[in-house]
RNA sequence: GCCGACAUAGCUCAGCUGGUAGAGCAACUGAUUCGUAAUCAGUAGGUCCCCGGUUCAAAUCCGGGUGUCGGCUCCA
């Protein structure tokens, strides 16, 4: 066995080490002293090691840098790690349960009968950064499995060892053991070369979290914090949090008049006119754009006996999620449960259902597609309410399209048109993922040839769309695969709004059919589909996405007229009647505030066009507009400005 | 539902260890008639979330409830 390995680096070109040298060392000696200074930790054949980690092989190597987003990953998991140590040190008899690295930073979940006052993380995060300065060094070291029971048992770490066991159950071997300091824990690595490099931790808030994210299981504290390599990128994240605070709908919707919230009506909520405008407009939209590509917009009803559920499957697995109504009519000497038999729906699918088979259908009108803007009531858990977000009355662009088999990825295709189209008009960019069958055949209905078939159905449909999709495998519903839109919003957040998803199970329960040119009776496969999603979640989006200044189509007032003073107010009730008779959303300030108060208010409301109104327009019957974000235009004629807002106020689709 | 925090005027917030509730903005009234992000003055506005308890006395302390917010596996 020759004594040297050699290493080959990502531009191609190889090097020799001694076998057995440690791969800082390596970086320092072979490749340069400020590689070596930057560098967090390594990849050997792509797989993530640290970097006092020794070359035993021929490999190629990859040295991961604090520049790295994954390096940045790697540094928080160690913070999780040096956060946990602290937390025992100042609070004894606290056990560790787990603490990865999350997409902005990193918990760890404490199992501690007490729970953490904000005054504990303020010492927590002091104590952590202490840790971080005192630059203490992480040791690997790889023990049987015996030996960490034994070691973790003696600690009084319950949940380690039960992780241990769930390892041991996996088929591994050994375990890997991280320390600083004093302290020790265990996970599959990599780490940084000493806490020092860490950086800056800052902690941001706790909270409960079920062991395992199961109610069922113990309550544990976790504490959310995140870590940067410096300062500077510490601010820019928590500036970034302020401005989704500005953002927030929650914040803005009430702000701005369009929506609010009242205890008596937990998570539904109240449209104010401004709000209102908003959701009708999108509803109006909506409808214009369906129906001209062959939707039948139809309405059903809101309050349906339990034998509709019964049917479609609901009434087993979804009950605890419907809102229940007393027939007062039933036998009173029954009991209560069994009384509450109407309910609110939470689904338009079975309604149209049943519309569908209200007459005969024939081959040649597929696709049927119904449409409808209905209110849906679901039974969210009170503790995860929260704004337009996640709501218990909502109502959705909802549509269910019954087609042939051979007609999915024409359908699809059409689909996807649609979804272009609106968020097109919105600038927002989205992505396609595709779900699969859930693995275990229980979780599923119908056979493997029928997945085949549906995957294979939806596949096609996405091949020829070409557009990018990942795969996201197992993720389907119980009755067919589907495909999720991921949204993405001027901040980079991402939403997931609408689904495609392809049903044949519905088929088979409601017995649906269509005569087909053989004059025999065939199943229709359905399509569940809405493009918006729930107008509430969309109205949400919209508000952070455009941070409440909507575009001049969906301003729910589209211009503001200002006087310069009440010598004008008579041109300017005239500007502001002439575009309201036209159908533009107008209003006018005329109000004896100086034009500068005016022109803020108006910003501050977020109107796209102030149109200031004074002695020179007056006499050319003009308007000066001025537009939200501060661009003044010159000064127009009335019927200039009037041409400027069918250019742009126009709905897009 | 569970864990934690919070709840004072329309909004943003102050109100110390218990002693008759305050500011700014908004609203209203008056004056001002003004050219691109705040004119001045005055007036009014409160079930201190709700229900109990402790106390001579509760926005404040205690208990219960409601709502809101942060969370409740991105799995060593």
């Amino acid at each position: 066995m020759a004594d040297v390995v050699k290493v080959t680096l990502p531009d191609g070109s190889a090097k020799e080490a001694p076998r057995g040298t440690r791969i800082l060392d390596f970086v320092k000696g072979s490749i340069g002293a400020g590689l070596a200074k930057a560098a967090y930790f390594a990849k050997l054949d792509g797989e993530p090691v640290d970097l006092s980690r020794t070359l035993d092989r021929d490999a190629r190597l990859e040295v991961v840098t604090t520049k790295s987003p994954e390096a940045l990953e790697v540094a928080r998991h160690d913070a999780a790690h040096v956060m946990a140590s602290v937390v025992q040190k100042l609070y004894p008899g606290t056990q560790v349960t787990i603490g990865p690295s999350i997409e902005e930073g990193f918990y760890y979940d404490f199992a501690r009968a007490q729970p953490f006052t904000p005054e504990d993380l303020e010492a927590i995060e002091k104590a952590t950064n202490e840790a971080i300065a005192a630059d203490l060094p992480f040791v690997r070291e790889e023990v049987s499995l015996e030996e960490a029971v034994a070691l973790f048992d003696g600690l009084g770490e319950k949940y380690k060892v039960e992780i241990i066991g769930d390892i041991a159950r996996k088929g591994a071997k050994t375990l890997t053991l991280y320390r600083h300091g004093g302290w020790v824990d265990f996970c599959l690595g990599p780490h940084g070369p000493s806490t020092g490099r860490i950086g800056v931790v800052k902690l941001m808030s706790v909270a409960g979290a079920y062991w395992r994210g199961d109610a069922k299981n113990a309550m544990l504290q976790r504490i959310y914090g995140t870590a940067f390599f410096d300062r500077k990128a510490l601010e820019a994240h928590l500036a970034r949090l302020e401005e989704l605070k500005k953002r927030d709908h929650r914040k803005l919707g009430p702000a701005l008049g369009l929506f609010a919230f009242h205890e008596v009506a937990p998570g539904s909520a109240f449209w104010l006119p401004h709000g209102t405008t908003l959701y009708n407009l999108l509803a109006d939209a909506m409808r214009r754009l369906v129906s001209r590509n062959g939707y039948q917009e139809v309405k059903t009803p809101l309050l349906f006996h339990k034998r509709l559920w019964e049917q479609s499957g609901h009434w087993g697995v979804y009950r605890e999620n419907m809102f229940l109504v007393l027939d007062k009519e039933s036998d009173p000497s029954l009991p209560v449960e069994e009384r509450l038999s109407m309910s609110l729906k939470p689904m338009n699918c079975p309604s149209h259902y049943l519309i569908y088979k209200m007459a005969r259908r024939s081959y040649r009108e597929l696709p049927v597609r119904y449409f409808t803007v209905d209110v849906l009531h679901r039974n969210e858990l009170s503790g995860s309410l929260g704004g337009l977000t996640r709501v218990r009355q909502f109502a959705q662009d909802d549509s269910h399209i019954f087609v042939m088999e051979s007609q999915i990825p024409d359908e699809v295709e059409r689909i996807t048109g649609l979804m272009k189209t609106v968020y097109g008009a919105f600038g927002l960019e989205f992505t396609l993922r595709f779900s699969t069958r859930p693995p275990n055949p229980a979780d599923r209905v119908g056979d493997d040839a029928l997945w085949d078939k549906a995957e294979g159905a939806l596949r096609a449909a996405l091949d020829r769309l070409g557009l990018p999709w990942e795969l996201n495998p197992g993720d389907g519903a119980f009755y067919g695969p589907k495909i999720d839109f991921v949204v993405t919003d001027s901040l980079g957040r991402k939403w997931q709004t609408c689904t495609i998803q392809l049903d044949y199970a519905a088929p088979e329960r409601f017995d649906l059919s269509y005569a087909g040119d053989d004059n025999r009776e065939h199943r229709p496969v359905v399509i569940h589909r809405a493009v918006y999603g729930s107008f509430e979640r969309f109205i949400a989006i919209l508000t952070e996405h455009y941070a409440g200044a909507f575009p001049a189509w969906l301003a729910p007032v589209q211009a503001r007229v200002l006087t310069v003073s009440d010598r004008f107010d008579a041109w300017g009730r005239e500007v502001a009647d002439r575009l309201a008779a036209q159908g533009w959303r107008v209003e006018l300030d005329h109000s004896s505030d100086k034009l500068g108060a005016k022109i803020r208010n108006a910003q501050l409301a977020k109107i796209p066009f102030a149109l200031v109104v004074g002695e020179k327009e007056v006499e050319a019957k003009a308007v000066s507009p001025r537009r939200h974000g501060g661009a003044d235009l010159q000064s127009m004629p009335l019927d200039a400005f009037a041409e400027l807002l069918r250019r742009e106020a126009t709905p897009p689709f």
